[in-house]
DNA sequence: GTACGTTCGGAACGATCGTTCGAAACCTTG
DNA sequence: CAAGGTTTCGAACGATCGTTCCGAACGTAC
């Protein structure tokens, strides 16, 4: 009705049949599966958002689970080859000197935030990837997290371990996870759905932006506690 | 079977009936809405881990969503409380002087880790409160959040206010609220389940602690950018 | 003893879940 | 045109969901 589900007009056409159908289902279910969760999330909702069927569904991602892995993988992979790919830069750049912590903050943030702002409004929606990887079902989520972000971790880490060598390794790793906190939460939309600043209207993209990296900058930086 | 569903044995009793039957379900709702969410979390499924019936359930809560209110509001009011009397009891302490930030961190940060402490392995779970409160059902959560949370953001945020009087209102706002992601992030477990560091042993909760107020401090008291 | 309000178990309700299946519709090859 | 593979739909499957209802068991008051 609304989406021309049926080409029954005989005369002229729509967009090619399969890609198209597998682009709406994944579009669909991101904005569904940040809003509402995975269990919250019906495959019939779903596929009805999505202007299909839930047989499409099943045959383009064989099961709701395949189709949310499949729906991370899509926004995370070229997120984090593209931190990858500015960390690369600055080292290159750096020739071999140890990166400042705001370099590597801002080549962990920025990608997210251009995503972010690349697709605000639209179907795409980053709040998806934060809200959902570290809220959904762990059996299913957290083997694709190591597998997703095994690497970026690893190699953020050790440059930051290179920009601040009298921190010690564990004391580095709790600060990086303090930061994906941040981060996670800042992506989800809790800014806008904190308790104080309710009314108000919510600060501009690149002011969060700016405050979160000044915020994790001097986090990452902070004086070394008693040595125990 | 195994819980002694029926006092059949006719001579000696059991605990008293109704105040038990209830807390057993809180408990069992915090275990199950902390490691499959709400909408994960059959009604079926957490009447049987609290060894009872569905209609007891019904009978003491009305509906799974007040099961989840009262759930989130049995911890989160008291810890709140808790913050409260430490803030109280250290602006009091101060005589009208501005309280430094690591105090302000530790009034807000400390009721929580002691409840984790408190219950380690028991049927209470922390994780639950952090991992649910910022992720399931938004309009039923948001609100709730509102008002638990609306005094202890509010009295805080004023309190740093005083520490940090450089600090806009704005941007000190952004900050309180990535200290919470930070929070929310170390409590739903996350530090455990990161990609890196999965092999190894999770770190002492109190070198989490301490690592987390040093985190969150020198982040609060970040240099301020340039003002716009 | 009977009567009553509280507490809770068992069975059943309608609704909805993820999944499967068979047949249309489509696009490409002959 | 016909043949074959790809893509999609509608209907139905069994399972499970939250909820409701009825009655039994309980403690208390008379």
């Amino acid at each position: 009705m609304s989406q021309a589900t049926h080409p029954r007009d005989g005369s002229l056409e729509e967009a090619p049949p399969c890609r198209n159908t597998k682009r709406r289902l994944l579009d669909a279910a991101e904005r569904l599966f940040a809003e509402r969760g995975f269990e919250g999330t019906s495959l019939r909702a779903l596929t009805q958002a999505a202007g299909t069927s839930i047989s499409a569904a099943h045959y383009h991602f064989g099961s709701k689970e395949e189709l949310l892995r499949a729906t991370l993988e899509r926004r995370v992979a070229p997120m984090n080859a593209s931190r990858l790919e500015r960390l690369d830069a600055a080292e290159r750049a750096a020739a071999g000197a140890p990166l400042s912590v705001e370099t590597l903050v801002g080549a962990y943030l920025d990608p997210l935030f251009e995503e972010r702002a690349t697709h605000r409004g639209s179907l795409s929606d980053v709040r998806f990837v934060a809200a959902r990887l570290y809220s959904d079902p762990p059996e299913l989520v957290s083997a694709l997290k190591r597998e997703l972000f095994g690497e970026v971790s690893r190699r953020f880490l050790d440059a930051l371990a290179r920009a601040l060598p009298e921190c010690s390794r564990d004391e580095l790793g709790l600060r990086f996870q303090f930061g994906v906190g941040c981060m996670v939460h800042v992506m989800s939309g809790q800014i806008e759905d904190a308790p104080h600043a309710q009314g108000r209207d919510p600060l501009p993209d690149d002011v969060v932006h700016h405050a979160l990296v000044r915020f994790l900058s001097a986090g990452l930086r902070a004086p070394a506690g008693d040595p125990r």
